[in-house]
DNA sequence: GATTTCAAAATTGTATTCAATATGTATTTT
DNA sequence: AAAATACATATTGAATACAATTTTGAAATC
């Protein structure tokens, strides 16, 4: 095995804080102390900060100065951001995905496709929200447009955050989307491998309103059907 | 003036790289190299490395391991997804800039707009790229969307390098092309401030248009109206 | 003469040290 | 007792020192 191959421990904590930001394992607004991380990656300060630069850069995290970094807020703000751009810009992802696609990423897909299939039968909810990123960000490969790419991989960052609270169906009417969901993968493969771009921006907004349909079913739920409790005594000091 | 105000060391490089790379004083693919940087601008390595690390995440240079950090390349498969992101990106953006823009903004707005025209008039090419690169700036604050605004930040990067090359008005056609774009913005003031959204988006298409008619008039000219010359002597070896 | 090899120099990456800024606590003052 | 201030501690920012990698140039070989 060459050197190269083997990933430096500059790496190792790159993608660990990754997807530890992805899975909500760190959740938004923590703070990141750089001596801990320091001690938990087994690397000295000025490559930790280098790679705390690079997640800022990328949305993962926010930096403050002579303070700590922070994981990235996700605000009711943000959210109805999300949904205004989010079908936009994968619309233009999958459009181009279906012109430019190369048959080594539609196979990457399938493969990739078949594990979130996986995830879904026996996974934790950590495994299909991460095996979903993937599927999109190989969409985002087969694109290949630099300028789309940066506002895409800040959409897929909040989306597998966003995906974690619902890919933990609570009831059946969740359950359902989340199926229905990986369907919309495999007629996104097969209009992405038929060339039809069309048919792929298409599915993209029917994609992103099933979302929003999920969301709305998490923010929104049926209502606890229990009796009020007996108020609290109020404690005299 | 309080200390927050002075700009620190580390700020005035990032910021002069930012420009010397928008106005093409660092030519994309030039090699920066980190030692004769920090004697530039008077900081050690450390923090000359993050500012790079920054740029890199902004887009403005690349960085390769163990190599040094490069200017981000313009190819010619570049300019082409240039043009098929920029309008819809750009029109997003105006869109939201028409509903969300704050009065402060508009203001802002309106003054970079005149220092552009100041720029047309009188000012070198460096001065209208910036000029023109701040009014697109600011319509990006003014929409307000985090997912949307890395790709436009990307695109306003070369936005500016392609007009560094191109609005340097060679003949009556050119110049009168560079005229409407002026004219085009004052028309966005105006949709921004009535909060026409669907009238702040046209226009949108119609600016990147121009921008598309101008680079062809640069890549396609009008032809020289010369003889051939005499073929060159083989040299024997 | 062209190509390969090896070593020295230059440049990048990492660790450590030092300085500056922020935070928390205790003490003082009103 | 509450508030404010000063001090101690902890954490971030910058500079220096050290290690590893890449580039280069010269010598040797084909």
């Amino acid at each position: 095995m060459p050197d190269s191959d083997r990933i430096s421990p500059k790496d190792a904590a790159y993608e660990a804080l990754k997807t530890a930001i992805l899975t909500l394992e760190m959740q938004p607004g923590a703070d990141l102390d750089e001596a801990s991380l320091c001690a938990e990656f087994g690397l000295s300060r000025t490559p930790l900060r280098e790679v705390l630069r690079r997640l800022a850069g990328e949305g993962y995290v926010d930096l403050r100065q002579n303070r700590g970094a922070r994981v990235s807020e996700m605000s009711h703000t943000t959210l109805r951001d999300f949904f205004l751009a989010a079908p936009m810009i994968y619309g233009a992802i999958l459009r181009l995905a279906a012109l430019n696609a190369r048959p080594a990423q539609i196979e990457a897909l399938k493969t990739t496709q078949a594990g979130f299939r996986a995830a879904l039968r026996q996974g934790s909810a950590r495994d299909r929200a991460l095996m979903n990123n993937r599927f999109h960000e190989i969409t985002g490969e087969m694109a290949g447009n630099v300028y789309l790419l940066p506002s895409f991989q800040r959409l897929l960052i909040d989306h597998a955050r966003i995906s974690m609270t619902f890919y933990r169906p609570r009831d059946e009417a969740m359950a359902r989307n989340v199926t229905e969901a990986a369907d919309q993968h495999d007629a996104i493969i097969a209009a992405i491998e038929a060339g039809d771009a069309d048919k792929a921006a298409a599915l993209a907004t029917q994609h992103w309103n099933l979302s929003r349909n999920q969301i709305e079913l998490f923010v929104m739920p049926g209502g606890l059907d229990l009796p009020l409790g007996a108020p609290p005594r109020i404690a005299t000091a």
